[in-house]
DNA sequence: CACATTTCAGACCAAATGGTAAAAACCTAT
DNA sequence: ATAGGTTTTTACCATTTGGTCTGAAATGTG
């Protein structure tokens, strides 16, 4: 609680960049115990990983684990906290200037690309959202709201001029959520029915084109 | 492991029905730590939920759950498997007969249905995908993609019969199943961005009809 | 090269928690 | 009513596991 260690988790030493052998080395670690309490979080949820498995996968010992992070409870803040920024980035590229569909388009890859690339992330803002988030709710919340309204009004500004069918753009943010992080949340049941996963290349590229027709067009004959 | 510990867990007493004061009680009880447990899984996962809470939940002690059920393990097993026929019974209304439109429709409102009215099942079964569905690997793997692929046989049917718009139907599927689980699974989500769930009956309504829209019109103006 | 600082590993501890044993309370059939 | 079985409670145990302590190794610096 109140003991503060040295200088362990403040990262004092150098702003960015290079840095010296130490506090290069420094990060790598953290770098490396996040990656693995990533992994290890979204497959089997905060209480389900025991410290020890996360420094064993990070090739460190418990102890030097404990070292960098104070708690448990403190590394799966720092792993949350790395993760939504990795997460909220992709919708900022709506913008009224672009081109509606193209948009759309190009932002259902890039939602599926991080299925594909990060589907750790994935998992566990999924497995956050399960539990309640009681940790987002701050950090969340108000921000999430803003950029989620402000990325509707701009869909909205685009039914307006008739480049989008009249649709709700909260149900359509949704829908582009849900179909694409189903394909990494999901993986195993998709695996079990298809066979395939988004690492097959010519899967990854049928699965966009279909969610692209799909939301774009529509199943209904025309 | 080998004990038989008299009765309890063997449903020997009577086939279904009245039964007497004691069976029906025994039931009761049962059904009571199913559902606690259910809601506590759910949400904090398997490893996160205390056998100590589920029977406080469940208005009974620990001892007298772990006496209906053998074990935490064991308890989980048995709501898994009681979801899982709650789970998969709606995609069996597919039927080549049918009006496509009309049935997906309708599939898209009975699933949607489920999110609002058993969104505790809809979350749990989202954390065993996330786990990687161990339990679920021999229960599910077989007689899932076996009902799957005789359902999208039904869909190509009607895309062959010029019903549908060429479409991959797994894609379909998973599409369905996404969006519509999405209002249960990130619930809290949703709320803090509209302010409304599923059981406020308008948003439920307006969730329907743009989804329906999304997926059979898509959101191309025409 | 000596000294200070940072980093680490193995032993250890205490709390949390799943599960057991045995006796008490309770039905139900005769 | 009461014997025989069933359900519930009380007391307890054993294991797991997050986190600490201690001393040593590595590293940087004047």
């Amino acid at each position: 609680m109140s003991s503060e260690k040295t200088t362990a988790n403040s990262d004092t030493s150098q702003a960015l960049g290079g840095g010296t052998k130490r506090s290069r080395a420094k990060l790598d670690k953290k770098n490396a115990i996040m990656q693995a309490a990533l992994e290890l979080f979204s497959r089997h949820g905060v209480k389900g990983t025991r410290v020890e498995k996360i420094a064993a996968l990070a090739k460190v010992s418990k102890t030097n684990l404990l070292y960098y992070f104070n708690s448990k409870e403190q590394l799966y803040i720092e792993v949350m906290q790395r993760l939504l920024q990795v997460w909220l980035a992709p919708l900022a590229s709506f913008n009224e200037e672009q081109d509606a569909i193209q948009t759309i388009n190009d932002y259902i890859r890039v939602k599926l690309e991080l299925s594909r690339d990060h589907p750790a992330e994935s998992r566990l803002f999924c497995m956050e959202m399960l539990h309640g988030a009681p940790l987002l709710e701050d950090q969340l919340k108000s921000p999430l709201k803003e950029l989620v309204d402000s990325k509707a009004a701009v869909i909205n500004a685009w039914i307006a001029a008739g480049k989008l069918a009249p649709v709700d753009p909260y149900h359509l943010i949704f829908t582009i959520w849900s179909t694409t992080q189903h394909y990494a949340d999901f993986r195993v049941q998709i695996e079990s029915i298809t066979d395939k996963n988004l690492d097959d290349h010519d899967f990854f590229e049928s699965t966009l084109s279909n969610l692209q027709n799909i939301i774009l067009q529509g199943v209904r004959p025309s």
